[in-house]
DNA sequence: CGAATTTTCGACCAATATTTTCGAAGAAAT
DNA sequence: ATTTCTTCGAAAATATTGGTCGAAAATTCG
């Protein structure tokens, strides 16, 4: 390889794809390497250990997350309107959300409602939010829909928050917390709209 | 419950969900346990072993596209017509295969050619053919396009022989003899226009 | 009701799978 | 030619998982 960095990158953008499919937990280090035509071991001089690979994806997912929302936030003008105080996410071909997504109009749940929906279906199941964040089609379409200036200033700034809770912190934070965390300040921070 | 039949397809329904997302080495029985909000070990009152799940997934799954093929093959006109000899297989919103799919297209590939993607990519991954017959997008789709009344017959003739090397002959096969058999029969045996 | 039968499930285990370490050895640099 | 950087096979340490078993809970039956 060519340099550290460089192959960091590698390991994040296919361990992303395996990841935001299978899960933390489902993902081998073994399909990682095997991804990427190297021995498993050799993953080990660039990363301290899987979680270290986990972090680094999410870490890159939320940047890309984050970039596309304060450059694109402005120029979207919610198709919704009526609903004040709520921040909607739309997750297009989101399978399973989109669900409850649409269950949000059809039964008029508010979002604290759809988070816990949301706690309660996927309790326990780092998958949820690692699909919430890497799911290709999602990640486009996260945050397109914001019902107001003010809220849309409060999820710019929520999510520029988003390092602090995860990763400043890191070492008081097992993964499940990190992702708990995550979950928080996507969702939970947002409606709180602070 | 109610009796052993409807809970055997209740557990089939949801073994499957999970199945067709994760394959069979990656579902764990834990998962289609709590799915069902059962105990584990009650599954084994139904069931002999977590393959026998899998052949009852597969074999209802194969059942529903034999009968969704057989009802609406004659229906299906080609919009492609042109290519003689082929069976194409549109596998819409199937992710990676339709990719595959397009490519015959762009490349003028064969269906031996996209088999042997299929079986080079997904090399010894049961997921691949799992995933081929569960999803739910492409089983509504697949073979919708046929370019020859000939040919249709054809499909009807092999899928009606899908039963007998997967399951009549089971004791012989293993799992991933099985999947292969069914590759075979989807894919090449139909190709072959016998 | 109470015995007999069916169904559920927690606790456990052996087998397997997985993460991580380690040292040797190949490349590259100095 | 020596040192440093990088790769990886083998294996240690650990974790997971399919499946078992007996006992409890539920249901049926007399």
């Amino acid at each position: 390889m060519i340099n550290k960095e460089e192959f960091r990158k590698k390991v994040i953008g296919s361990a992303g794809e395996i990841f935001s499919h299978y899960g933390f937990k489902k993902t081998t280090m073994d399909e990682i390497a095997k991804a990427l035509n190297i021995g498993k071991s050799s993953i080990y001089y660039y990363f301290d250990s899987k979680e270290d690979i986990f972090e680094a994806v999410v870490f890159h997912e939320a940047n890309i997350l984050r970039n596309e929302l304060t450059t694109t936030i402005k120029a979207v003008e919610s198709p919704i309107g009526k609903m004040k105080n709520y921040v909607f996410v739309r997750m297009k071909s989101f399978e399973k959300l989109s669900n409850y997504y649409n269950a949000i109009f059809d039964k008029n749940l508010d979002h604290f409602d759809f988070i816990e929906t949301i706690r309660e279906k996927y309790d326990r199941e780092e998958l949820a939010i690692l699909r919430l964040i890497l799911y290709d089609g999602a990640r486009k379409n996260v945050f397109n829909v914001v019902n107001s200036e003010y809220t849309a200033m409060a999820i710019q700034t929520t999510l520029k928050g988003l390092e602090v809770p995860l990763f400043w912190k890191k070492k008081e934070l097992n993964i499940e917390n990190r992702l708990n965390a995550i979950l928080d300040v996507l969702f939970f921070g947002i409606v709180k709209d602070r």
